[in-house]
DNA sequence: GCCAACGTTGGC
DNA sequence: GCCAACGTTGGC
């Protein structure tokens, strides 16, 4: 389904050309397709475990290690994860989310320095995230490569962010749909801004073509995430 | 290490 | 197209 969204069939069934249209219009499947993303968290595996025999184990300090501080990202194989991967631009920030691991949490930030081209690693047999049924002439997973920007200022723990996503869940704030806790197991996800709420909280509205996320000192806030903790005192820049 | 959540697969 | 079985994710 997810395949058709991206390109309609070329001698399509009449029931596959119905979901693709589906998947256009309707308000859940068409809204993805039709709302632009600005920012993104990336989950990743801090702590060493196997997959077929090989360590996935991709902490931000291991980014960090990389020639020039770049890594493609690779091994994602959830249709819903692949086509946020493909809705990213060049030098949109994302968060890096250290996840299954002892503090699973926020710690740095990393920017995309390439947009998505086909993920090399489906067609390696030895890699484990090998598919045998992804053809190189229509490959089926993507990949982006990011640059690692920073770490955020201090870490930003999982129970933290839960904290808040409660809170707000009860009170309509910004972080009540956040898909870190919608979609507990979307490895790629996009943050908004939530509904009915102010980006701006703090300093200067920035011009709408501003990158949204500055350094520490700055008089405004970008992120979504700085909204809700500046309202709370908290400052994760 | 356990297990709940949830995405995928495949029989019917 | 339904849904049970199965596999994976990821918090705890």
């Amino acid at each position: 389904e997810e395949e058709k969204s991206t390109k309609p069939p070329a001698g399509s069934s009449k029931s596959g050309w119905k979901n693709w249209k589906k998947t256009k219009d309707s308000d859940s499947g068409g809204e993805e397709s039709k709302i632009t993303y600005c920012h993104w968290l990336l989950k990743s595996e801090p702590e060493s475990r196997l997959e077929k025999g090989v360590d996935v184990k991709f902490s931000i300090d291991d980014l960090k290690a990389q020639p020039n501080q770049t890594t493609f990202w690779d091994g994602v194989r959830n249709y819903q994860a692949r086509n946020f991967l493909r809705a990213m631009k060049l030098g949109q920030q994302a968060f890096f989310y250290h996840s299954n691991c002892k503090e699973p949490g926020i710690v740095g930030i990393v920017k995309i320095v390439k947009e998505a081209y086909p993920d090399h690693t489906q067609f390696d047999q030895k890699d484990p995230h090998y598919d045998s049924s992804s053809r190189k002439e229509n490959p089926k997973w993507s990949m982006v490569d990011v640059q690692f920007v920073r770490m955020t200022k201090r870490f930003i723990p999982l129970s933290e962010i839960k904290a808040h996503h409660l809170a707000h869940k009860a009170d309509g704030g910004p972080l009540k749909n956040m898909m870190l806790f919608t979609r507990q197991r979307l490895s790629i996800q996009p943050l908004t801004q939530g509904k009915n709420l102010p980006l701006w909280t703090l300093g200067a509205v920035p011009s709408e073509r501003q990158p949204l996320l500055r350094e520490p000192g700055s008089s405004t806030y970008g992120f979504f995430f700085l909204t809700f903790s500046t309202q709370r005192n908290l400052s994760l820049s």
